[in-house]
DNA sequence: TCGTCGTCAAGAGCACTGCTCTCGAATGTG
DNA sequence: CACATTCGAGAGCAGTGCTCTTGACGACGA
């Protein structure tokens, strides 16, 4: 039942974009908008179980796209991989990815559980770094110049959730991650339009681009 | 009278967040709701108005950060600068700048009007480049990898926008802009929240890596 | 001075929203 | 059979964007 409620919420989502009706859903399964109220307490909770399934497919989807590449030492590729497997699904949920990255509904406030599934995705590509690193292909690029605040919150950040990995690298692997982000949220937010038309391609030499950066042979 | 509707609209944006209330803005106007329609065709025309002034601040408040720059061949001190001016702006005005560039509202479509005024900030940015290019100290880095499509709308954008530069220099500074709009977006829509505190000292250290990547001694 | 013509805002009303509350029917369970 | 629980319907509240009609006010020309 709520299983049902959440797969016309995500359809509707999908053909009309952010502002879901609770009462159209209803209308859709042939019931009253109140009774929607015996499964979920509120349209937020509802958008929160659609937020961490969201969070959850983006990750199976950059985890299968990062276990597709045979050669698991080729960074440079697996990386690359997830950061293709991330744009596509975002192409093809752009309103789910809306409601996963874009501008957060006014009174709104995450919940812990949302946080918890949207770390899956950048830990994948993290984890790759972390696999370079322990295969001796990536090597610790010294603290650089991150100065003190940030060193504090990315050590706090690594001991949590990727032990052993030095600062620096975890420095560069988010940084991979947000550029990644920033480059799909400015295709699909409509920043794109009129400018770029080989989207895919041009999202491609980005990811290459910021490969470098990282560091990836 | 259009004037004082936009102010007050903006107060409310700022306050509330996006759901905008055309009823609530006439009420604090002692005025009926229907009265608004004399000035605004709709709501989002309204909306429309109010991005255009966004778009327009936001790339004011780059220019003068650019412009306080004293030492004009410094151009990574310029660029650095309009990147801090743009992250400025976008937390004093965090409901503005999620409507410029948060998830796109569904049924709008936006006006011509408004790409137009999109382009200032990222005109600032690659400006630099372009200084820098006509001064000798950037060169050309040459075709790189730009595969054919993305070649090919780089070259449209650069005779439109910015003519003589460099196709290289302008995909970088594209990327550039990319990486800054993705950090502040990363900031503003949350997806820092418990992992990075010190966050002007962080968004400062992509920047700063997105500089040396760019080529900006 | 009188009549006309715009401009402006008010008010009622429509269709819609999220949400609460009450009530009746169905479905087990002791 | 009687009881309890679950489920959904329905009415209703306060709010939304938007449309249409109505009336007040002031400027202008005859």
């Amino acid at each position: 039942m709520i299983n049902e409620i959440k797969a016309i919420a995500r359809r509707h989502l999908a053909a009309e974009g952010a502002n879901l009706s609770l009462r159209a859903v209803a209308r859709e399964m042939g019931m009253v908008s109140s009774a929607i109220y015996r499964y979920f307490p509120s349209r937020d909770e509802l958008l929160t179980a659609l937020i961490i399934d969201g969070y959850h497919a983006l990750g199976e989807a950059a985890e299968t796209g990062d276990a597709e590449v045979t050669d698991r030492a080729d960074l440079r590729g697996r990386w690359l991989a997830v950061c293709q497997a991330v744009r596509r699904w975002a192409v093809a949920h752009p309103a789910e990815y809306a409601l996963l990255f874009g501008s957060p509904v006014p009174g709104y406030a995450a919940p812990q559980e949302t946080t918890v599934a949207a770390v899956r995705t950048p830990a994948t590509l993290i984890g790759i770094l972390q696999d370079g690193f322990a295969a001796g292909t990536l090597v610790d690029p010294g603290p650089e110049e991150l100065t003190g605040p940030v060193h504090a919150d990315l050590a706090a950040a690594r001991d949590q959730l990727f032990a052993g990995l030095p600062e620096a690298l975890l420095a560069r692997g988010a940084l991979g991650w947000i550029h990644c982000f920033g480059a799909v949220s400015f295709e699909l937010f409509g920043q794109l339009d009129g400018l770029i038309e080989a989207r895919e391609e041009y999202f491609d030499h980005q990811m290459r681009q910021m490969a470098d950066l990282i560091g990836l042979p």
